[in-house]
RNA sequence: GGGCGCUUAGCUCAGCUGGCUAGAGCACCUCCCUUACAAGGAGGGGGUCGGGGGUUCGAGUCCCUCAGCGCCCACCA
């Protein structure tokens, strides 16, 4: 728990500032332990957050700032409601966007075949292109991925200590570390010891640059342009059949055509072949319901694969396999052996080991010569699957991959998905519906390995026959002690390293696990499942992942697939989505866009309670414009408490606060405007905490804002010049009241503002306001006793109007007016009359008369020789 | 094609379960160097709440419909 904070000087600064005071304080709370997690705390007392690990392979932008910012208030306001919040920070650090970024800034390449370097230094000034990249070992990579990463880490620790997260650092996670690692494998292990992991040899997305395999929740549409092309095959009876395709080099690959089974056209010749133009492969013609009579000629060239529905198709009509497209996207060197004659051959030859591109347009070639070509070329723009972060379309490829079953191929378990979203609150509650329809539309299990290096293994070896052909069957596991492990170098049970690679022996498995498929497993490495069994049963499962709407379908998605297989229930209760930002054109910021701004130059700018302010500012889940200005209001909102502070604790007595305040006011509250003051104040503070309670931050901030400044404005006009007075009873109530609203309004600002409330807190209460109390409605309502809100109102009305009169007649607002006649209702006018006093002080009047009269309230203002005014 | 969200002052947005003359900040105009605050403060102008229907004593707020914008998803030959 945390320890009082150093005491410190509890002076109040003559002229007080912003400068250095994010240095100041974050140094004090790590020195402090402020925000330590208190793991004796039994799991009611525990409020856990499952963060979200930035990638460390890039910087963080203001938009980070945007959505962290926001969880931390959140984080703040529970623990000042009492919870002891279990805040962890992890850095995902592992996978592809790792390795990319280990590549450009040395200049290397990770290649399986070099042998490890004790003594490899990177290059110094790193190759310009890809070509001259220096080729180094697994293992060199590795260590190059882990020290770069490790600076990274530092700089964003740093970053996200100045801005003033309340993360404990103690619990700081990676999602390549040991921890994480034997986690990961661990759920690997026994998901495939309970039938949720499998391999298969199966078509699955392919990206050809990375020469990986990628999940459906990795895919992106592009809009490419294309063409489609009439192209005739022929009938036994000499008669064509044309078809419309946009990937006519795949013809090779054709395995038959397709129509819709109602489609009159086409009923004569199902059951039928026909032959494929240039290359002579006989092919049957097929009927199946996804054929859309309406695109094209109504019939359809299945290839293997062009696309998901040959997939679909494929596996449905149970067509032969003749994939010709390799991994690296090329048609392979060796013409296909069901390509049986001379002529065939020869012209696969003109396009062997092409890519897509080249091959199609030798294909068109080939098939205009042999006047299967009809008519021009239609250009048509079409969506074409890519990888989110390749650039090349992706190529549908056979091989044998990883998967777990997220419910793509179950009905049931794809409805108890979309069920376990109602064990969870969302936040805005809209964003359920996008987690239902994702999963609702799934179509295949999740595909989790990865052709990659830097990353978690995959736990496995295959057990080699007497050919040395591995057995992928039944794959050979190590037991849960050995984890983490790295098959690469270390042995499945039982066996030793002669073995490897042998006949009869064993190899390990190369893959490596999507970064997905360990950043879904952020509650059980933060909460530590299995490692830390007393961690896990006081924070797990978690109680908010707070997160971007965007990734609901992978991390969202997959840290509940997770959770159901191993724990059988969600793994957190409420889900709290955030927001983008948005650049001036309204585009999403993102690193890949170019358009992203850094924060740190923002953050000394406004300082981070200003950015922060920015940050609260945008509403849950909603995106909001990246806004400068909104920086510079929170300054000033910074600089106007630390001001409105100092003042109202200038008063002799008002500086008698404890760190909670006790049972009774320092003195009695007796007057009427200051009852109605706090009357006002203990509504905002209901309003505020309902808004909490909802994860609706920007609404307790809005609230507590605009309180704030009329609090400024109108109250603390009113009451100074009683509050300076010698100290008669008049005098100690508005003191008292200044004391129990600043003390109040301290904290309620304390999630957002945490620097400039702890260096007021500082200047007259014990300990830091970060782990004082959240203010009480109740015991402010004692204070104002029959306080009446109205009043308030009515003296402010009075005083606007006296400050009009006194602006229109260009004059200071410390002119002295002669009178003030009011006019209005019995009831107004007896509001008046209770705050008259106050009135005449604040606006320097020497008298306030009042008229009753039914008509609408009217203020009628004479100022000291001065032309009267009316200013009602 | 399906789902979700948005459309309120020049700009960025609040307006929760329908209720007194529709709010804030920025920008703009005027004034004030008032001992908390001049990188301030006080005051002011500015909106037929996207269009059209409907429910209601009463709608920015509920229902229907149309339009525009954005996001997500889709089997994209």
């Amino acid at each position: 728990m945390a320890e009082p904070l150093p005491r410190p000087d509890r002076t109040i600064p003559e002229k007080p500032t912003l400068d250095g005071i994010e240095a100041r304080w974050s140094g004090r709370w790590t020195a402090a332990a402020t925000y330590d997690f208190d793991r004796t705390a039994t799991r009611d007392q525990v409020f856990s957050i499952d963060t979200p690990p930035p990638t460390v392979s890039g910087s963080l932008h203001v938009g980070h700032v945007f959505s962290y910012t926001q969880t931390d208030t959140i984080a703040r306001y529970r623990r000042m409601t009492g919870k002891s919040v279990f805040y962890p920070m992890g850095w995902d650090d592992n996978g592809v966007p790792t390795e990319r970024r280990v590549e450009n800034y040395y200049g290397v390449r990770c290649d399986a075949t070099v042998p490890y370097d004790a003594a490899f230094e990177a290059p110094a000034e790193p190759a310009k292109k890809r070509n001259d990249f220096v080729a180094i070992s697994r293992r060199n990579f590795i260590g190059l991925c882990e020290q770069l990463t490790h600076e990274d880490e530092q700089v964003f620790a740093d970053l996200w200590t100045y801005l003033g997260l309340s993360v404990d650092w103690s619990t700081m996670y990676t999602t390549i570390g040991d921890r994480a690692r034997r986690t990961s494998q661990r759920a690997f292990l026994r998901h495939l010891a309970s039938g949720n992991a499998y391999s298969a040899e199966a078509p699955c997305m392919w990206d050809v640059t990375f020469q990986m395999a990628v999940s459906q929740a990795e895919l992106e549409d592009h809009e490419e342009p294309g063409a489609y092309h009439d192209i005739t095959f022929a009938r036994p009876n000499g008669e064509t059949i044309m078809v419309s395709t946009t990937r006519p080099e795949l013809l090779v690959s054709c395995v038959a055509l397709v129509a819709h089974p109602d489609d009159e056209r086409y009923q004569p010749l199902f059951g039928t072949t026909v032959t494929t133009p240039v290359f002579g492969v006989e092919v049957p013609v097929l009927a199946h319901r996804l054929a859309d009579p309406e695109k094209g000629t109504g019939a359809a060239m299945i290839c293997t694969f062009g696309d998901t529905t040959d997939v679909t198709w494929w596996r449905e009509l149970n067509l032969p396999a003749r994939a010709v497209i390799g991994r690296d996207g090329r048609f392979g060197t060796e013409a296909p052996e069901w390509l049986d004659s001379d002529a065939a051959r020869e012209a696969y030859a003109t396009f062997a080991g092409k890519a897509a591109n080249g091959a199609r347009n030798v294909m068109v070639e080939l098939l205009r010569e042999s006047g299967n070509l009809i008519g021009e070329l239609r250009p048509i723009k079409h969506p074409v699957k890519f990888y989110e972060k390749g650039d090349k379309p992706l190529e549908i490829v056979q091989s044998r991959q990883w998967y777990i079953r997220n419910g793509g191929r179950d009905e049931a378990m794809r409805r108890r998905l979309v069920e376990r979203g109602n064990e969870v609150t969302w936040h805005p509650g809209y964003m359920q519906a996008r987690y239902s329809d994702w999963v609702s539309g799934l179509n295949g299990d999740w595909l989790v390995s990865r052709q990659r290096y830097f990353g978690v293994p995959i736990p496995v070896w295959h057990r080699l026959d007497a050919e040395g052909n591995p057995d992928y069957n039944a794959a050979l596991v190590p037991t849960e002690d050995m984890l983490p492990v790295d098959p690469q170098t270390e042995c499945p049970p039982g066996m030793d390293e002669s073995q490897r690679n042998q006949p009869g022996g064993f190899i390990a498995d190369p893959d490596i696990l999507d970064t997905w498929a360990t950043s879904s497993l952020t509650p059980q490495i933060a909460c530590g499942w299995e490692d830390d069994p007393d961690l896990f049963e006081r924070t797990f499962p978690m109680d908010m992942r707070p997160q971007g709407h965007d990734i609901i379908r992978t991390w969202l998605f997959s840290t509940m697939v997770r959770s159901d297989a191993l724990h059988g229930h969600a793994p957190w209760r409420n889900a709290s989505l955030a927001g983008w930002i948005l650049d001036p054109d309204r585009k999403k910021m993102s690193k890949s866009k170019g358009n992203v701004v850094t924060p740190r130059g923002l953050l000394e700018q406004y300082g981070s309670d200003g950015v922060r302010y920015w940050a609260a500012s945008g509403r849950p889940g909603v995106d909001t414009a990246f806004d400068e200005k909104e920086m510079k209001v929170g300054r000033r909102l910074s600089i106007k408490l630390l001001n409105a502070s100092k003042f109202a604790l200038s008063f002799e007595d008002s500086k008698l606060g404890t760190a909670a305040f006790g049972a009774a006011a320092p003195h009695a509250v007796t007057e009427p405007l200051d009852r109605a003051m706090l009357v006002g104040l203990a509504g905002l503070v209901d309003e505020a905490t309902t808004a909490f309670e909802g994860f609706d931050y920007a609404r307790a901030l809005e609230r507590t804002e605009g309180f704030f400044w009329s609090f400024c404005d109108d109250y603390l006009e009113l009451v100074k010049g009683r509050a300076y007075l010698p100290g008669d009873t008049a005098t100690m109530s508005a003191r008292a009241a200044l004391a129990i609203a600043l003390s109040t309004l301290q904290r309620l600002f304390a999630p957002f503002l945490p620097f400039a409330t702890e260096e007021v807190w500082s200047w007259w209460m014990e300990g830091s306001i970060h782990t004082a109390t959240w203010p009480d409605s109740a015991s402010i309502r004692e204070w104002a006793g029959d306080g009446d809100p109205a009043l308030l109102d009515v003296a402010a009305d009075v005083l606007r109007s006296v400050r009009r009169a006194k602006t229109e007649a260009k004059v200071s607002m410390k002119a002295e007016v002669e009178s003030i006649t009011i006019g209005g209702p019995a009831a107004r006018l007896a509001a008046v009359a209770r705050v008259a006093a106050d009135l005449r002080e604040a606006g320097n009047i020497a008298e306030v008369l009042m008229v009753e009269s039914a008509d609408s309230d009217t203020v009628v203002v004479v100022l000291a020789e001065v032309a009267p005014a009316d200013a009602d």
